[in-house]
DNA sequence: ACTGGCACTCGCTCGATGGGAGTGCCAGGA
DNA sequence: TCCTGGCACTCCCATCGAGCGAGTGCCAGT
């Protein structure tokens, strides 16, 4: 027997209902809510189907239902309207994020002012190196042996390694790695260089090679394989909202998942075009976060993504206005980034 | 009536139990698990002086006694001896920082390491740029009218800012312009570059006046007035060991107060000279951390002090233990720094 | 000054009780 | 065929009282 729309319509009615009161929702106070213009008793039958499809449960005998992860999951899909943000909402966007001077604030801010939007958690991945193309390279002695390589990448991203020399390197040595380096890899993308980084070592004096060398191994480094992706994090308070009921009693596994930035990448990091993604429950691959949903969606300068953001909280939260802020709040990062 | 030495000794003892089995500890037990030599009955008296002198309290009539915050203030300053690390947990500290390749992963390595060794919340403080010498700025043309300022301090440090000019400048502006930076703020401490800083513009040619203008507005906000305070925090699910009995009841507070860092900050960038603090309870100036204790310490290459790192945990902590991993960390960090 | 003894306090656990919310099912009606 | 009112049933939860036990304070004795 598939589900009528009436059923539906109660699916939601539940969903919105425990969503907001955090109680199992029972029948009578259902009709009573909404106007459903049915009694009591037909709603129960509706129930009993819908529980039986797997999509509410009940935590006792004679309790109200509760969404299971597979009704929150159809009400996102297929029984819910994205929420426009309220006016004030937007030019609050607006106002916390127009004065950022520069990536770190951008960022900073944007994760703070999520987590305030939303009140739970959130996190927002620095634009990714891979994604990025290099604007410029420089190179500061430290010391005779030692130079200081800055990367800066068009997304606004500064990243700076220690190089150790083998031997001393005079002024001009350096101008010139400097030219050599930033001719060939200035205004590529990130993935292409990896390519570029040999031709740099082969074409260079051989007074030169070594350092060049040198420079090389640390470039392909920071460039590629530890292409640390950065992000950052805020609203960790908002976890302890709404009692010991959702996470099932104990933050700690939460806690501990939102401590592994590569746990916190694989969760935003996914990316696929402009489409914003919710994770509910069981949906997660990370069994620390079972009890929890995240909604995430990629960010950028135009169409093009750099990097992701989004929101963890419990499987009961607000799923429309939670997927609004997301997407809001990563067009206006987007815009502000392409202004840059 | 001052207290003698056995009773000090009781006092001891109940601390240690009460951190060991996080229950209130009654009389019987105390004398069966140390020697005390006395009988029940006398640990009770001295257990009424101490408690009338304030440093144990009985949680509820005819429970045992809990330490109070000053129970453990004494405890602190003169009962306990600060225990030497293991061979294990030295090779430990050593083994997890010397493969750091920046400050960025020396600071990440480390507030880990300190969270994992106290298992507890561990916050670590960037090398304070008001402590640090400037090492070298750089100017980098992003386009004619926008350059980025990027300034390396002697700590390793490095911060980047975006630079609108006034108008369009060219290569030998900018080569000129970093130069006379470069002259007149290398090596300089970075208390002292405010009033050099006004120096440069009225030096600089007429041409470049406007430009240098703009650039010195920014250098002198990055510099000082937004002397941005960077720091790193790990171990958060640390908080839920101890299950609901340390912070009464509720991780709110200490969550919220662990996500403004200019709490953090306050908590521990005292940085009194190579001096470990221990803030004990009530003795901590923010309201949401009254119940919980703060041990932190300043470190840096040498004797001079860069920046602060330290951990946080519930008032009932092990605090010789805990004191003597922070000293012996920031120990090592002060020695990785010194090397560059 | 310390000790053993003793009465007392009080939090905690356990089981029984009653109320209430909610359910499933069924027979009757549109 | 679908909806509705009624009814018996289930089971959670809050309340209560009893019994237990750890721990205390006090006191008299050594």
């Amino acid at each position: 027997m598939s589900l009528d729309d009436r059923k539906l319509e109660v699916l939601r009615a539940i969903v919105e209902d425990y969503v907001e009161t955090q109680e199992p929702v029972g029948s009578k106070a259902l009709v009573e809510r909404h106007h459903l213009g049915v009694s009591p008793a037909t709603v129960r039958n509706d129930m009993a189907v819908l529980e039986e499809e797997g999509y509410i449960r009940q935590p006792h005998t004679s309790a109200g239902r509760v969404p299971t992860d597979a009704g929150y999951r159809l009400f996102v899909d297929r029984l819910s309207k994205v929420k426009p943000l309220t006016p004030a909402e937007r030019r609050a966007i607006e106002r916390f994020l127009i004065n950022a001077v520069d990536l770190d604030d951008v960022v900073h801010r944007t994760v703070r002012l999520l987590a305030q939007l939303t009140r739970q958690v959130a996190v927002v991945q620095y634009p990714s190196l891979a994604r990025s193309a290099v604007r410029h390279l420089e190179l500061v002695p430290i010391s005779t042996t030692r130079l200081m390589l800055v990367m800066i990448a068009d997304t606004g991203r500064v990243e700076q390694r220690l190089v150790e020399l083998p031997g001393p390197a005079s002024v001009e040595d350096v101008l010139d790695l400097r030219r050599r380096v930033n001719e060939k890899l200035a205004g590529q993308k990130m993935a292409d260089t990896p390519a570029l980084v040999q031709g740099l070592v082969d074409d260079c004096s051989p007074a030169n090679r070594g350092t060049m060398a040198c420079l090389a191994a640390v470039l392909l480094e920071t460039l590629v394989e530890r292409s640390e992706e950065r992000l950052a994090l805020a609203g960790t308070a908002n976890l302890t909202r709404g009692g010991v009921l959702d996470f099932q009693g104990t933050l700690r596994p939460v806690l501990e998942a939102l401590e592994e930035e590569v746990i916190l990448l694989k969760l935003i990091g996914d990316l696929e075009p402009s489409k914003t993604r919710v994770r509910i429950g069981d949906e997660n691959e990370i069994d620390n976060l079972r009890s929890a949903s995240v909604v995430s969606t990629g960010y950028g300068p135009g169409v093009t993504i750099v990097g992701g953001l989004g929101v963890l909280g419990p499987t009961r939260m607000d799923y429309p206005g939670t997927i609004a802020t997301v997407r809001a709040v990563a067009r206006y990062v987007g815009d502000l980034l392409a202004q840059n």
